[in-house]
DNA sequence: CAAATAAATGAGAATAATTATAATTTACCT
DNA sequence: AGGTAAATTATAATTATTCTCATTTATTTG
């Protein structure tokens, strides 16, 4: 039994071609942070007969049993990844969207400070960093 | 010149009723975070004679004159702020909605270091921290 | 294995949030 | 006050997402 199965049967989803094709295409470095849109094109490229509206209600219920995680950044709609990852937040560029993960763990711990200052139980936060590749042609900013 | 009006000549836009009651509205503390639904209800309960269509394509005239900033939280639509306050980040209880704005230095200056790292120049961000009052009787959870 | 059944799917309608259109009104500049 | 460009209104359109329900499929059972 394939790993996909596996992950599937374990938070109580039946094992069906829409899931296991979505889990599939959701591995693919390719696809990181991809809408439901997206994965829905990708699927009708590659043959597959589904709908778009199973697509969306697949996602939320991934999101639900914490297969993936979704993020929403600055303009755009809700994008998804596998969650089997470690913890990380995102730098965005506005010009390219290309998007970079990281982790800074005195960020990390100074949230919870925060939180607890203010009389609050951290359940999750959302870090986005948004700005300019400087490194290549098309992104860099005239300074 | 009452002071919205400056503040409207200034960001090149007529002084009109809508914007000034919009303006007005987002003074008081009671609206902080407003969405241009909750405002637009707020300006017919007023007896104003405004178009939902206006409230949304005021918001986004100071949004882009940055008259007001725009947040996205978990789950909800798009609440607005006046920008004239200092920079902050904010937290959000998932309970009961409130919001309770922080600034924490170490994280500014820890998210520049991350862009720089990145090879990225920042422009903005945006932080949300989740999670539930603790000190309340309605949002403390169960532990 | 084949039938029973409960869950999942697909097509399309519905909803929510937001934006565009176009005719009318308003603010601002002589 | 009159001319003009900008703003407003009502409404249609769009976008993103969810819902409905008839049909299909995966799992369970005999
Ligand atoms: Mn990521
Ligand atoms: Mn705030
Ligand atoms: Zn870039
Ligand atoms: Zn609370």
């Amino acid at each position: 039994m394939s790993e996909q199965n596996t992950e599937l049967k374990k938070a109580g989803l039946k094992v069906t071609l829409p899931r296991i094709k979505i889990l599939e295409l959701l591995q693919d470095p390719e696809n990181q942070h991809i809408s439901a849109e997206e994965l829905y094109k990708i699927l009708l490229d590659l043959g597959e007969e589904i709908g778009l509206a199973t697509v969306y209600r697949v996602l939320n219920q991934f999101d639900d049993a914490g297969i993936v995680n979704r993020h929403h950044f600055e303009g755009g709609k809700s994008v998804f990844e596998l969650s089997h990852k470690k913890h990380h937040d995102h730098l965005v560029c506005l010009k390219c969207g290309k998007v970079v993960e990281f982790i800074d763990n005195t960020i990390e711990d100074r949230q919870e400070k925060v939180a607890q200052e203010h009389g609050m139980k951290l359940t999750n936060h959302s870090l986005h960093l948004y700005g300019y590749c400087l490194d290549t042609e098309k992104c860099g900013q005239d300074d």
